[in-house]
DNA sequence: CCGTTACCGAACATCATGTTCGTGACCATG
DNA sequence: CATGGTCACGAACATGATGTTCGGTAACGG
């Protein structure tokens, strides 16, 4: 890829990240980004269709890292069990931690439904095993209820950032029992 | 009141709840209401400072409807312990049924955190004296995870519409252990 | 060195929100 | 019924954001 391409698609990743620290992503403009980014308004829009494109991308970037990683430590180690999934959770906190920041402005509005739809569906394919079918409530409800429990944790979190993972990690499976 | 005030302010309502059946908040635009309502540019401008105070109004009426009519019931009742809380959801279940057509209108994007903050304050109230002090998760961390796990089960609901209350209110406290 | 590719920036089109204003209809009083 | 005050009307306007177009310029890579 050209040289180019690469530093403005870095320098309006960066941009972004930095304005969501400040800001809600509903409330970031296109012409904050360029602005802060110091490219061009048509350089953006041949970089990203839209604005929500952006997000999108950002959103995948960050999750590809998250749970790639996750998978990576997964072949090495390769638990069987409940110390799996407390393992692989706590790592996916220690990863999200890194982009904790933006977490605030990426979650207040409207960029919320890109974020959790990319998160859900990543979480909803790990808890997937881990639920079963003992009592009334169908599957479907009750992989929703932890795949959702997690996700509100995490940004209960972010209102709360000084525990660690491991802490996190802990009120999760303690509140929500049953998680092998 | 006027008689002409109510008459344009009930018809905008009407509009609104009826295009929240088609649409999302997001894609529905002032000029859609006013045409279905068929009122004046300025007479919704007078009725409502903007658009998100629409949605506001129309969610803090849902709610005083539902949560109100749950306080009457307490007051006739006044069970104690856990049947008292089982009763309690159970009833708003059923009165925000009759709003339900709306809901996948509003919760989806960004109508969402308006709907979903009256909501979780209310439920917040109301399971505030249900959460025990008892492992190490914070009151905090609990009463937030049983919130959005209520708040997400209706969310659940709207989205396969063919179970009734006393399912939901069944699947919910048998997900989330330790309510009274 | 040269063709290709990306960037620039200013202007433009579009669309939704919210405002202004003059006019006319309605309503609650005397 | 009369009359003053309130509300509704609609067209035009201001604002602000998104996304597009285009001609010119500079950097890249072979």
């Amino acid at each position: 890829m050209d040289r180019r391409q690469r530093k403005s698609r870095q320098a309006i990743f960066r941009a972004f990240t930095e304005l969501l620290q400040e800001e809600s992503y509903a409330r970031i403009t296109v012409q904050q980004i360029i602005d802060l980014a110091d490219v061009g308004r048509t350089t953006f829009y041949t970089h990203f269709e839209t604005k929500d494109a952006l997000l999108k991308s950002f959103c995948a970037e960050i999750f590809e890292h998250v749970f790639s990683a996750d998978l990576n430590k997964e072949k090495t180690h390769d638990f069987s069990g409940e110390h799996d999934t407390k393992a692989r959770v706590t790592h996916i906190l220690y990863h999200l931690e890194e982009h904790m920041a933006c977490l605030p402005g990426i979650l207040s509005g409207d960029g919320d439904s890109v974020f959790m739809g990319y998160f859900k569906a990543r979480l909803g394919e790990m808890f997937s095993e881990s639920v079963r079918e003992s009592g009334k409530a169908p599957y479907d409800f009750v992989l929703n209820h932890r795949v959702n429990a997690f996700a509100e944790a995490v940004r209960w979190w972010g209102r709360h950032p000084d525990y660690t993972p491991e802490e996190i990690s802990g009120f999760f499976f303690e509140t929500v029992p049953g998680v092998r």
